[in-house]
DNA sequence: CTGAAAGCGCTTACAG
DNA sequence: CTGAAAGCGCTTACAG
């Protein structure tokens, strides 16, 4: 920025009014600036420029999600991309894995990059230790799952409902042998979905057998061979409840490899592309991640802009979308 | 910062030792700071620090995708951030939607926040805009697709081969007339597809019938009419190759809606979850999104690492992956 | 091993 | 409307 001063043989203030766009400055020195930036080949430094801003505002959010590539959450990625893009704010992105450890390195990193709001995907256990931050006035909310250890606003799923009413479907369908695979519960998301199975189970008097619950431990690969244990146990089950996307593609291949896909009945919880297409389709509660995502940004956007009421909690809809897999009876 | 050094009565340059971890630091001294840091909730501000830094690094990224929701790049992504993880650094990322004016903005709001490596995906055009920042020193890697206008290293797919041999092996089951369902093909992918396509039909000497050709707009959607328009036609084809992701989800969707899954050959380019599931399970040129990510990001670093030779460009290969769909024969 | 001082690239009152 | 000066929160030679 010297330099274009320099070439331009103006101030440093007029440079930073044109590159900034701040309206006093004659047409001529403008163009004498803007001439410079040209032969220069000069790059404004916005990082520079925040620190001495009187706002501090760094225009950039941070994402902590489970994973990246988890279709359903770089929808949810997508979705806050949306509400941010018009604001010319950039998003920060990182994937936890799950592990607490990783999600601290993660969120730490982007709080010393000075990230002006954040959206994460908590890992089981507490998180207290961005009670700090949310102090300091970063904007903070949870997806998916809510807080633990701090206020802050979170979006989250119909977790429990969404679970419960995908099973009572199965039961009406006159099904008593109800297979579960899901996530470890000590994941909130899975915990709340076995829940719902319970309730449901519980609320038409089906007495649990927990050799019909099953939890893989790493989802597409081990939810194939859960699934094929309960399907080739000495008494299986009449239907499944699939209670995750990834874990719900491994179970549908072992239904298919076996060729159950028409007797044995099946719910999943959350959509896949393709699930409409196979045959028959499959029946899913589905949750609405742009929807999170756009609930979350738009939360994350209201305390960016000033709000400072007390944090607020959104659970959206789950409705249940019936394909084919989950209208199967028992034999 | 100056706060921290005053609690712990020490002066600002040995906060920043024990802060960053600079060895020479008596442990008495060590205790102090880090016991202010705790009272204070005292954040460290990398970006502040980066502006002095000998080296000036960021230690951020930025990713430049056409959608960061496509599962091919949120691919991409995880398999970026697997490799910058490692090295603390933190990954930007955004969609440019195919479109050169936000793909612009994008790049410059990620240059503006100084950006160690940038890799993007590029939208049709001319790219010399970023000469200047390849001049400073910022390491580009352009993905997916080659770079057009400025010299850098690029990690592509072997999209002319792939659907070359795709074609081939629906001509090997004796199809003559093949279908092309594929994005327009201003953009480079879809035009090497397109020609790969051409290729094999000449290549065995069949004249190719530009009713056989469909551009969906809006992919998913469109590519469902696109389809049915083909099949529903006066003379259909007996086979169909659509050539991106979504479109086969769309394209597979119409196939199985008209019920001629079994009698209409498909071969789809880039693999899809449960595409394996589906009956017939469908054949697919398949991409390796997770080794193009960490090909870039490799690609990236070594340039970060003071590597400043010619520019790399690699491609990847895309075999051909039989499951049913493409082995049916023609009526 | 520790501290005082300069300075990274900007923005922002403050004069003029 | 424009410029000289101070300062954002840090790191880095340089002395001691």
């Amino acid at each position: 920025m010297r330099e274009v001063a320099a070439l331009a043989e103006v101030s440093l203030s007029t440079v930073s009014r044109v590159v900034n766009g701040s309206p006093p400055v004659a047409a001529e020195l403008a163009r004498r600036v803007e001439q410079a930036v040209e032969i220069l080949g000069y790059r404004h430094d916005q990082i520079a420029g925040s620190l001495r801003r009187a706002n501090r505002a760094s225009a950039t959010i941070g994402l902590v999600f489970e994973d990246v590539a988890n279709p359903f959450f770089s929808l949810v990625h997508r979705a806050v991309e949306d509400v941010a893009a018009p604001r010319s704010v950039l998003t920060l992105a990182g994937s936890s894995d799950e592990d607490p450890v990783r999600e601290r390195e993660l969120t730490e990193g982007l709080l010393a990059r000075r990230v002006d709001g954040l959206i994460v995907v908590p890992t089981p256990g507490d998180h207290s230790y961005l009670e700090r931050d949310v102090a300091a006035g970063v904007a903070l909310v949870f997806v998916d799952r809510p807080p633990e250890g701090v206020d802050a606003d979170s979006v989250v799923s119909a977790n429990f409902e969404g679970a419960r009413s995908a099973v009572s479907h199965l039961i009406a369908q006159g099904h008593r042998r109800i297979g579960f695979v899901g996530d470890q519960p000590d994941i909130y998301t899975a915990a709340e979905r076995l829940r719902g199975f319970r309730a449901a189970l519980a609320e038409h008097g089906i007495a649990e057998d927990p050799d019909l619950i099953g939890h893989p431990s790493f989802r597409a690969t081990d939810a194939e061979a859960v699934t094929a244990q309960l399907l080739e146990g000495p008494a299986p089950p009449t239907a499944i409840f699939s209670a995750q996307n990834l874990i719900t593609v491994g179970a549908m291949r072992t239904v298919h490899r076996l060729g159950v896909q028409r007797s044995i009945a099946f719910v999943g919880f959350d959509d896949l592309p393709l699930a409409d297409v196979l045959d028959p389709g499959i029946t899913v509660v589905a949750q609405d991640p742009y929807g999170i995502g756009r609930q979350a940004a738009e939360l994350m956007f209201s305390r960016m802009d000033g709000y400072h009421g007390p944090s607020r909690h959104m659970t959206l809809a789950t409705p249940l979308i019936q394909r084919g897999s989950g209208e199967i009876p028992p034999p």
